[in-house]
Formats: C-alpha cells, sequence, structure tokens
DNA sequence: GTATCTGCAAACCCTTTGCAATAAG
DNA sequence: CTTATTGCAAAGGGTTTGCAGATAC
C-alpha cells in the first residue's frame, strides 16, 4: 500500500509572527517559559500542519529542533489551552491534534485507504446540537461529526 | 465525585434465546467453536449492556463465569463479526462497544460529569452525509454523531 | 540565583500475542 | 483424536512521570 497524496495544507503565514506573540503572551500571561522548545512546536504546528499526531510533529522537528516527545506531550495542552490546538479522536487508535487558531469550526472526512482527512462545513449541525440539547435537557460544551469511507482519488487507483 | 445515575439500560430478555442462537450459528457457520466463554460474554452483553468497555465487562463476569481479559479481547472482533456488536470509540481515552443486534443508528450524548451516554435518533444525518459526500466524490462508509457536554441530572446537582 | 523546563528512561494503561495446557467437535 | 481456544505472562504502542542537569527570567 503506497499511497502519497497530501495530508498538510500549507498554512498561509502572514499571521505567523502575530499568532506566535499571541502564544508567547499567553505563556508570559500564565507565568510559563518561553523556550526554545515551545517556540519551534507552536512554529511547525502554525507553519506546516492542520491536523497530526505526536509521532509526525516529533519527526518533522528531529532535523532543525530536536525535542524529545515528553516535551511535545507536555506542549500540547499549552497550546490547546492557549487557543492554538484542539483534539481530534479520529477512531483509528489514537489522538490526533489540529490546528484552530484562526479557523472555524468543521467536520472531518477520513479516508480508510490511505488515511488522508478531509474537511468540511456543515452550519446545519450547530441547529440539530441545540435542538438535541433541548429536547433532552442537556447542555452541550461541543460535537463532532465524522463520516469514513473511501476518498475520490482512492476509488479511482487501481487496487 | 460521586455520581450514581443508571448508566445500563436493562436489556429486554424475550428474544435473549434468539439471539444467542444466531451468534452460536454465526460460530458454527464460520467454523468456529461455540465455547462456554464466549457463550457467556455474548450472553451478559445482551442481558446487561447498551454500552461498556472491556474492564466493566471483565469485572462483571468475575463473579458468576471468570473469563480472561485476552478471551473477552480475542471474542470482540467475532461479536462484531457477527452484527451483535459495535466499536464505539467515545472521545474520552479507549475503546467502548455497543450491542447493536436489533437496535437502529443513533447518536451519542455524554456527560463529562458522571459520564453516562445517552443516545438519540437523529435520521437528517443521514441526508447531510449523502449531500456531503456527493459534493467531495468521497464514497460514505460509515458516520459519527457525538455531543458533550452536562447531563440534565448533573446540572441539577449542587457541585 | 531560583524555579521551571528539558531529556532520558522507566512506568503506565490498554491491547495483542506466544505458548503450553485444555476442551470442542 | 485433532485443531481451535483458553489463561497466563510477556510484549507492544501510545502517553505520562520522576529525576537530575540545563535554562529562562
Amino acid at each position: 500500500m503506497a499511497v502519497s497524496h497530501p495530508k498538510i495544507s500549507p498554512a498561509p503565514s502572514g499571521e505567523l509572527v502575530e499568532e506566535m506573540e499571541a502564544f508567547r503572551g499567553f505563556l508570559r500571561e500564565r507565568g510559563y517559559r518561553v523556550t526554545k522548545e515551545r517556540e519551534a512546536i507552536a512554529k511547525s504546528i502554525l507553519r506546516n500542519r492542520d491536523h497530526f499526531d505526536v509521532d509526525e510533529l516529533f519527526l518533522s522537528l528531529r532535523n532543525k529542533t530536536p525535542i524529545s516527545k515528553a516535551s511535545i506531550y507536555r506542549a500540547i495542552p499549552l497550546l490547546i489551552e492557549s487557543g492554538l490546538l484542539a483534539e481530534v479522536y479520529l477512531e483509528n487508535g489514537h489522538m490526533h491534534y489540529e490546528r484552530v487558531y484562526g479557523r472555524e469550526h468543521h467536520s472531518h472526512l477520513r479516508c480508510l485507504k490511505c488515511h488522508s482527512i478531509f474537511e468540511f462545513s456543515a452550519p446545519e449541525l450547530t441547529g440539530l446540537e441545540k435542538r438535541i440539547c433541548r429536547q433532552e435537557g442537556f447542555k452541550s460544551q461541543g460535537h463532532k461529526f465524522e463520516i469514513w469511507g473511501i476518498c475520490s482519488v482512492c476509488q479511482t487507483e487501481n487496487n
């Protein structure tokens, strides 16, 4: 199985300075320290990644700024708290993350063959969420919608 | 944190014999053996559980018919193949399962406080799924919708 | 200088697997 | 009798943690 269409959409880099500054500000406010490791991790996420797991991040940092997985795992809660990242539990075994800073809520299509993730927006989900919660007396803090199957590229590949 | 409203809805027991026979039939067809361990696991699921994880099942069997976790883990793929169970990846760290035999597709409300799971049906999700897939050229094999927050019982509890 | 952060390695938790003994057909 | 299944204990994979040395402030 050798599939290789792109999983990572290159990110706009205009706001990078601004977003980095926001992250540094968050750290200072909370009394956390601004370390080169945390900066490298944040920069890598802002620059390259919409979706990733810890291993991908670790490998991509390995060349320029090698950082231990322990430090990555320890940085992630900070990135989440700062509003830069969110956890995404794709149902394939382990935790994934996605950059959320400056992006809007969306849902995922997950290809079972090439493991690509595609995004879409479905505004009606919000209405559905509200209606269900009203019916059940539930106080919502979030929702998730995911579709899995075979993406268009993989459908046309022979094998 | 001591919360204790019911997580498990008692199952109808009229069809139990019939469902067990279906499972035995499935095993025989496939050349698998009908063992007392597999029967105890299937019976426990049919009788008591809509949602569970391996640990809960292990503990509940412990008294009457102690079965090793290894055997439970090995039985689960069979139960899934037989159409009795489905995996549910609630985003709280590990795999859960739900009985599907004779039940219709539904979605989940997950309480962050008492960890109860509530179910609801939202037929419009199927239409949404189809529309998105048509737009993206995606071939769907399934979808999932989950809402998390605080359930009505937990909202009225002080603390 | 002092408290936080880092890397390392060990610990953890859930799940899977190798193996010898057991049991189904 | 033959082969699948079981329980045990060890191995796996992802994630967390204790600790001593490094570093931000």
